[in-house]
DNA sequence: GCGACTAATAGTCACTATGACAATAAAGGG
DNA sequence: CCCTTTATTGTCATAGTGACTATTAGTCGC
């Protein structure tokens, strides 16, 4: 707490909660964006968000606009991570705003719809989301560097994923958020080899979704961390 | 940016910064506490912090707070990180406080000296530092885990470091952090295959501070991220 | 000045984890 | 029925690591 707090004048901010809401369709990384209806940037996509009310806390804030935003009745289990504060003053040419960014995962994703606030939603590729309005872009780089990395550290690539699912979504969804490709039977090895990472289904079901050989489902399993970290490959040499 | 942005009510928050400023003292990681004066929490240390100006972004009002607070006059090149916001309604019982904290690295400690407010200032020893004012034990906390988990895959140890040091003083960092002992040939070898981590002071000058063989100096190299990353050693079977 | 002690540095060895592949199995599409 | 796609099982060479031993170069106590 602040030492000057009883001494100090001070101003009040605006707090908002902005949100990177992360999903894979077809495969790729897409995130939800909402146009803009009025200025600054009117037109513009931007980030989905909202203002902190006074009896919540920003995680509540952001819970609240992402159920909101996304149309989904039960968001309890939807991963949420806090990502970071953007504070700039003028970062919003109206007034003074403190925004706290949080990234939510989603493993499928709803069709998009106008939000309460009626502005029109959807789901864009990672690669197309900019330019956006404010500061969104670098929230939304900041985002994707924070999931990337923790994908090589933590099972959060599970939050990508329904409750039951293949080997191959899983690695999709590495291959999405790294845009790299990785080596099936490796990482297969890898992920097996790692305990309580994923769990086999144990009716030893099979998914027949589409071409190939049927894959077995396998449920998230009871870690957090991967230790050893899976790392993405390093692009020496390589152009970025 | 809100979706709701131009049409919901919101109501203002005061927000601070809170500072978990770390430091190595022979050997041990202390951190900087301010005694609080007043109600609430008279008596009780906490981490030192202050009021977001309205002109500041809040990593401008941490390094601020941060040169008031330890009485250095160049903080430019200290390591300032923005952990996260701390935004529970409640967590100040006077009133709605957001808070934005942050962990500075500082590579010597100056003598701890009465803040800018006359509060008594004081470095205390990590493991000693409990319990602290408001929700500080969890800042506290969170900035440990935070270094500790970078010290893993950056190179942000030399940020405890003058700006020549020793592998010794290094690896002290390192186990220090971490409260593990390390082989000193295996750190050695790590830290000298990573390029770019540290690199040899050209004069060659050697320090022999106390007991032991003169050591070679290093100075922080150009490298950010440590590929592959030193991690430290898993406790499986050992308490915690 | 001597021996104990401390820390830096050099080097060894076994084992783990990984990257790069080859090969086989089981589906669907023409 | 052949081809393509994906899953799955293995193999092999090598980088990286953990556990140790040995040597070197200082300080400290006496």
């Amino acid at each position: 707490m602040p030492s000057g707090y009883d001494k100090y004048a001070y101003e009040p901010f605006a707090v908002t909660v902005d949100l990177a809401v992360l999903t894979l369709r077809a495969g790729a990384l897409h995130v939800l964006l909402v146009e803009r209806g009025q200025e600054p940037y009117a037109g513009r996509w931007a980030l989905p968000g909202g203002f902190v009310a006074p009896d919540e806390s920003a995680e509540t804030a952001a819970r609240r606009e992402l159920a909101e935003e996304t149309g989904l009745v039960d968001v309890s289990g939807l991963h949420l991570e806090q990502l970071r504060t953007y504070s700039e003053p003028g970062r919003d040419p109206r007034m003074r705003v403190v925004s706290v960014a949080f990234a939510a995962l989603l493993p499928h994703a709803p069709e998009a719809h106008a939000g309460s606030d009626a502005a029109q939603a959807r789901w864009v590729p990672y690669h197309s989301a900019k330019p956006l309005a404010f500061d969104h872009d670098r929230i939304l780089a900041d985002a994707h560097d924070r999931v990337g990395a923790k994908l090589e550290y933590t099972c959060l690539a599970t939050a990508f994923c329904p409750p039951e699912f293949t080997l191959g979504e899983l690695r999709q969804v590495y291959e999405a958020v790294w845009d790299t490709a990785l080596d099936r039977p490796n990482f297969r090895r890898k992920v097996l080899a790692t305990p309580g990472f994923v769990e086999p289904v144990p009716g030893a079901a099979r998914l027949t979704g589409g071409r190939g050989k049927p894959a077995a489902l396998y449920r998230a399993g009871t870690a957090t961390a991967l230790h050893p970290p899976l790392l993405r490959p390093s692009r020496e040499g390589r152009p970025a």
